[in-house]
DNA sequence: TAGTGGTCTAGACCACTTA
DNA sequence: AAGTGGTCTAGACCACTAC
């Protein structure tokens, strides 16, 4: 299990920008300097600066060294999934309340978005999210039936559904979010606590393995005095995060 | 003013999938035979791989021939920036209506968010924009004076501020984007024509140079039954390769 | 003008997938 | 076993930036 080499030199100048040892501001060095330095080619050393570039830790251009803009990167795709570490990271208290699990045959349109039969069944959640004890977001999620059902006899209670999938080697790839507004239905108000037809933010979403095969669509709708969707995008890269 | 070969094969791919050249579902040629076909080595034939599977049009894995999991590349820089440019994407037509622009003093909050001098005169707008003729979307914009002052000149109903300013040179560089859900007020309700109260997707849109100086402020109203805002983040986005 | 990054070539070896 | 992508080398030329 040998480390390829553009990850190495990725990883090291990573540490150095966050550690501080390249400040802010200030310029690495050059690639002809690197391929010395870790005894390759420009090949490599071209890799790992641009896998820095779309975490949107260094800019610069033609001519000109590259600059370190950041020294936290931004840890795209777990943060911009999770709301427990989306939390965790901006000082809140997640918190959660499985309101139903259950095993059944999907509606039609869930069944065409995953790519399932709609004889076949899937795995659906309704869970509330809470921040700080307060109601934040409410979440419908559908799970193709490999993935959901060992959530059928886990904790949902105890954390993030996402650190237990990953957990179990699911390989969670990419996912597409699509945000609009809607009117809350009876459900939301009631667990939300708002009243019916309050503007919620809606984001659905379909995750993928690695093959683009569905994984999960889901359905969540945040209270906005609560909780919002930050994401951050960079020219080189289209990076997501909190 | 030559084009590099890696994007003329990375256009030329897009332009296939699209098209449905490339159904999706279905494999790419290998590298090797993209080799041949565009006289290359190998090295631009896999940035211009590289560059799809950023986009999120073509996933795979080693061993494997790229498979086409999308016919609409997410979103690049621009166009997740630009309404101009996501209608043009989508396939529908855009259109917008300059409601106001002025030169004025920004209220408080606005001067902090940009960081700029409350007695310093900020260039404000106010323009509906349209999709196939239907008011889809109101955007409030604050521009820094120095970046602002050439758009009292230009035709705004024309199309995107954001073509025009990279044009002049702007360093557009990264944008934070804050989701959530508001009740239309008198304005939206009139413009974007939907009752007042009803639900839109709010975006505020913080959008800074490669310095991190602030250059934009907005705030956009999305009718949610005309347009919606989708992000696509990937795990494992490998780097550009060469 | 010298230094730097952007692009490209032509080879090579390895790891993984598929049959 | 053959095909394919992942990685790497060692050169080369060009365009841009800074001096």
């Amino acid at each position: 299990m040998t480390i390829p080499l553009h990850r190495v030199i990725a990883s090291e100048l990573r540490q150095r920008i966050r550690a501080g040892a390249i400040a802010v501001g200030a310029a690495l060095p050059s690639e002809a300097r690197l391929c010395e330095e870790f005894s390759a080619s420009r090949g490599p050393v071209r890799q790992a600066l641009s896998a820095l570039r779309e975490e949107g830790l260094i800019g610069g251009g033609q001519g000109k060294r590259a600059v370190v803009l950041d020294a936290v990167p931004a840890q795209p795709f777990e943060s911009f999934l999770s709301f427990t570490r989306r939390a965790e990271i901006t000082g809140h208290e997640p918190g959660q309340r499985l309101q139903e699990i259950a095993l059944r045959r999907p509606e039609p349109t869930v069944a065409a978005v995953l790519g399932v039969d709609p004889d076949d069944v899937v795995v659906q959640l309704v869970r509330l999210r809470l921040l700080d004890g307060r109601p934040a977001m409410l979440e419908r999620m559908t799970y193709v039936e490999a993935v959901g059902r060992p959530l059928l006899d886990a904790d949902l209670d105890a954390g993030s559904i996402y650190a237990l999938l990953l957990d179990r080697g699911v390989d969670l790839h990419s996912a597409r979010h699509t945000f609009d507004a809607v009117a809350a239905d009876a459900l939301d108000a009631r667990l939300l606590d708002v009243p019916e037809g309050a503007p919620l933010l809606r984001e659905r979403r379909l995750t993928t393995d690695s093959s683009g095969t569905p994984i999960e669509w889901s359905d969540d709708r945040y209270r906005p005095d609560v909780a919002t969707v930050t994401v951050t995008n960079t020219r080189n890269s289209r990076s997501a995060a909190l």
